[in-house]
DNA sequence: ACAATGGGTGTGACGTGACG
DNA sequence: CGTCACGTCACACCCATTGT
């Protein structure tokens, strides 16, 4: 979490935030994606904090939805708790220690990328020159969506919900214009509904909640962080929790070459599709 | 090498709801 | 009721990959 954090917020505000949070949850207000409900509830709270900036409290709010949707997904070997006992225990968060969200946040915020290198990879979407014979169509260029933007896209989602493609472009993706996520929706939830094997690896099966893979308590070898699974497995929506592309390690890390990122992620996911695993040199390249 | 296929991006038509 | 803004859908165009 941003150490500004606690100069901005008091512990007895972040937990008064994320208990008006909880009650929404518990009346399935909150990440279900069906709604905006996530304007309501930014509008109670932003009435609820108004002594705060309006961009305090939206930030404010979209760091807890993800770290209480990740305590969420850390419990998922164990009984779902109620909502009243999240109420309760903040969400299974120790609030008292800032610290450790921080450290943390990159999972809780879906990234895979916990060394630089996979960050390097797909901060920079492959600019594509594209012939464009239309009229229409020239001087256009197309522009590929980066997995940043990406994930930027689904935590607006979780937020606003679908259909409030303004808001997202304005709080979340503001390099890509409302018709544009609308555009890249489209495809996203095209692919959801459209699960199948012969699917090649696409921007779309990047999921929010793509984390830990790279620990070492997941997985004992180097195959097993190897472990994809896109939305043909994913019968929820948004993004959720049982979608994990999960890039094991610096296993993108193959070639010298591999300048762009999407080639890169799909050439990694055919070598997976095809039943042919990466050879071993390149998966433990990283670690040289 | 070539054709087929899958996928990404952008555009236009249309539907819908809000507002005066 | 007309206008406007916005979202959805279908489609065109292109590229990358795969199969032959």
């Amino acid at each position: 979490m941003d150490p500004m954090f606690n100069a901005e917020w008091s512990a007895s505000e972040i937990k008064l935030m994320k208990a008006i949070i909880a009650y929404h949850d518990a009346n399935n207000s909150y990440a279900n994606g069906t709604s905006k409900k996530g304007t309501d509830i930014l509008d109670e709270l932003q009435a609820r904090f108004s002594w705060k900036e309006k961009h305090q409290v939206t930030d404010l709010y979209v760091e807890l939805v993800v770290e209480m949707m990740q305590a969420k997904l850390n419990d998922d070997n164990q009984p779902m708790k109620a909502t009243s006992d999240l109420v309760n225990d903040n969400f299974g968060l120790h609030v008292e220690d800032p610290a450790a969200i921080e450290d943390n946040m990159d999972v809780s915020l879906g990234y895979v990328m916990n060394d630089t290198t996979f960050m390097r990879m797909v901060e920079k979407a492959p600019q594509r020159q594209v012939a464009i014979p239309r009229e229409k169509r020239q001087n256009k260029e197309r522009t590929f969506w980066t997995i940043q933007e990406h994930r930027n896209f689904l935590r607006g989602l979780e937020v606003y919900g679908r259909g409030s493609w303004k808001n997202i472009s304005r709080s979340f993706v503001t390099t890509k214009t409302p018709v544009q996520i609308s555009s890249h929706a489209q495809k996203y939830f095209l692919r959801l509904g459209c699960p199948t094997g012969k699917q090649r690896y696409s921007i779309n099966d990047v999921s929010l909640h793509d984390f830990e893979p790279w620990r070492p308590q997941n997985h004992s070898s180097g195959w097993e962080a190897l472990s994809f699974s896109g939305s043909s497995n994913n019968s929820n929506n948004y993004g959720s929790r049982a979608q994990h592309v999960s890039l094991g390690g610096n296993m993108l890390m193959y070639h010298a070459s591999q300048e762009s990122s999407i080639q890169a992620a799909t050439w990694a996911r055919s070598q997976q599709i095809r039943g042919g695993f990466l050879p071993q040199q390149w998966l433990y390249m990283g670690n040289m």
